[in-house]
DNA sequence: ATATCATTTCGTTAAGTAACGAATTGATAG
DNA sequence: CTATCAATTCGTTACTTAACGAAATGATAT
């Protein structure tokens, strides 16, 4: 029990999971969404997901080629709902969950096959403020 | 932000720090008092409540040659008090704990210069029920 | 079947961390 | 002022972990 709280903590512990999930708040996301957001190597977002999927804060759905991660709706270990609140209460002005969340919007109007083939250079190099307005 | 969430999780994500949280749930220790019923170096001791007391979940006060700690009763960091009352919602049932509390019982039996100076050695080695009743 | 694409797993490297004993600091007591 | 005692800091060792590129897996599409 103790050991299980440790593991959720941990999980949470880190700034690569942290962002992970303040951008599923949104909704769930292709993988490839995911890792051309944090700019990070597919490996390494892959072993954060996975690690957010085991302490029970995240669920997985395929689809195709594709893998689509999503917050946990359900109790999957003890403590991981108590965690998901206090996330989803917390950063809420974060300037580097912002600029992430301002980036998933770029991402967003992109098709999905392109952003999983050409990652970032999928983006169009001028973020108009026609697209992507802000949630305010 | 995201840093100083990162700081106060990583602060919680540790059974050592965790077990002392809870101890000072019920109420203010010395630095011997945690010591004991950790069994843990003294100067491990030590390094987890300097972390625990940087993320803003202690708070410290010298009376002596004793230094007590005791939960943070203020917001000293963002997101230190979230966290504490997460850690005080759970684990409410775990064996460790639990054996940390009777354990924190008995030593509260013997006064405080013999456990600063003598550690487990100061405790009876028969604990009767007279002594140290449950919580329950 | 073969090729291709998204994701995961493997293996490695660099950085972080928990634990300890030894040495230091800070505060009382003689 | 010296000794003593509690706590902290220092320095070391063993372990964990985040990151990457390369290789393996799983699932379409040709």
């Amino acid at each position: 029990m103790l050991e299980t709280f440790e593991t959720v903590a941990k999980a949470v512990a880190d700034p690569s999971r942290l962002r992970i999930l303040k951008l599923l708040e949104g909704g769930e996301l292709c993988v490839c969404q995911i890792t051309t957001v944090l700019d990070l190597a597919a490996a390494t977002v892959s072993k954060h997901l996975a690690l957010l999927k085991t302490a029970g804060l995240l669920q997985q759905r395929r689809e195709g080629k594709w893998v689509y991660y999503r917050l946990a709706d359900r109790a999957l270990t003890p403590h991981a709902p108590a965690f998901l609140s206090l996330v989803a209460a917390a950063l809420t002005g974060d300037p580097t969950i912002a600029a992430d969340r301002a980036l998933l919007a770029r991402v967003n109007a992109v098709p999905l096959a392109r952003i999983c083939a050409q990652g970032r250079s999928a983006l169009q190099d001028d973020p108009s403020p026609l697209c992507c307005g802000s949630a305010s």
